[in-house]
DNA sequence: TGTATTCTAGTGGTCAGACCATAGAAAGCT
DNA sequence: AGCTTTCTATGGTCTGACCACTAGAATACA
């Protein structure tokens, strides 16, 4: 018989309360921002214990797919698709992540998102990202506002794309990259240029200009990185990625 | 006082062992491969229950980082970094992904990704490229064992890119996708073609050029799809994605 | 002596039930 | 009406027992 496929990670439990959540999300009986029944109550649905059924949420919850209140209830996440804020952080720890790197991804991907966003966009985008931009002028000294507007624009431009995997993995990687950005604009002279580099980004897509709207996002990030280095160098705060970590080739020879 | 940034989806405990291991791997005191002590010990060493030490470890689990053998042990994930397998699924589950969106990223992830391989590949990779080359054209009426040395070969050449992130990315999609390509090369005949194309890559990376790199990677992916599409079309297996599914513009605007 | 089988210690998986902590609703007070 | 207190529902944690799996040791067999 051929062996079926099985992921050691997750035991038999585990699997039973993701599938039923995943098929009731498939057969769309359960939408983002619905609430599960209280857990006692699901556990004896399920004809498991209570400590189980916690098990499959912790593993849904670690996978970005629901979230808890505590004395609440539980629910199915409702934000933009991301896989789990501190995964990446996690990762890092892991493998070595260096910040130049994720420079690096955010560079490749979301210049092709805005490509894709110029050739895709809607008005409806359009309309919301003048609105971005526009907030972005009208505020230009106040960097917190400044870079909440900042990011929507870019999420925005993600979901323009039409590519929602590739807006999971950009938002995934924003999101572990937001609180040293929240430090370095902070200090940011430089408000009413990164403003207008938005505006020319906008420009391009609304103009379904995909080779200029890429071509400018690419130049706005690697702006964006100059000022993240020119940030003051402190000691590696606790949860940072590492200076350096070569890595050797064998892992990848892995069978 | 300014508020601290929480992740509200990690209660203390959960957060407790998350940042334990987290130190311990930064630290260095934790390896890939390593394992950690047993639960009864460890939950005393921390101070906390074994349900509770049992939930973090359910979350590191999940994110890719630890993985749990029956009767063995919890070891550090030591392949290749990747997200948890399901959890695409379970965020297109969620989130209507679509192929062809997996197959786009794919194309723009992996061309970056070859690109990159040109101009950073040392000699060890054009080696092992070379190497998976080879095998590929030796076995070329095994599509099993060809589709192993395919995912090598792409493996590799993430490696040499040098940047781990994107190697992780790419190397989540393509797990998710493993399943679906199986069956697919399955009936090929064309695995020859395959062999040269991947061929074609290589030369392009050992030859440090870039351009040429993306653009042999691009085309290989699109036919790769358009094999893909010429699949007899089956009802949805579970945990496929939709063939559908439009999102609104609603939660890009979330605060 | 070498091999196959069985046993056993170690470790994760599940269960049950109790009690704690939090958030929101309801009731009571002024 | 508006504020405070209490109550209720729901998730969070603990304890300790028992089940299930794995690997290696001990044993039996040839």
């Amino acid at each position: 018989m051929p062996s079926e496929k099985r992921d050691s990670s997750e035991s038999d439990r585990t699997r039973q309360v993701v599938n039923h959540i995943r098929a009731l999300l498939e057969k769309g009986a359960l939408r983002p921002g619905d609430r599960i029944p209280p857990e006692r109550e699901l556990a004896r649905e399920l004809g498991i214990s209570r400590a189980s059924l916690r098990t499959g949420i912790g593993y849904l919850v670690a996978m970005g797919v629901m979230k808890v209140r505590h004395g609440v209830g539980t629910f199915i996440e409702d934000g933009p698709a991301e896989f789990n804020k501190s995964s990446l952080g996690l990762m890092g720890a892991l493998h070595g992540f260096q910040f130049w790197q994720m420079f690096e991804a955010r560079l490749i991907i979301e210049g092709s998102l805005a490509a894709l966003a110029a050739e895709r966009g809607k008005d409806e985008h359009h309309v919301a990202l003048a609105e971005q931009v526009a907030e972005m002028f009208s505020i230009a000294n106040n960097p917190e506002d400044f870079l909440k507007h900042d990011v929507i624009f870019h999420r925005i431009i993600a979901q323009a794309s039409g590519n929602p995997i590739l807006a999971a993995l950009i938002e995934t990687i924003n999101s572990a990259m937001y609180e040293k950005r929240r430090k370095t604009v902070k200090r940011a002279t430089y408000l009413r240029h990164m403003a207008e580099m938005h505006r020319e980004i906008f420009r391009a897509i609304r103009a379904r200009d995909a080779a200029e709207a890429r071509k400018q996002m690419e130049e706005h990030l690697r702006v964006a990185e100059d000022a993240q280095k020119a940030e003051p160098r402190r000691p590696l705060p606790p949860g940072s990625f590492q200076q350096d970590g070569e890595k050797k080739l064998a892992a990848a020879h892995s069978d």
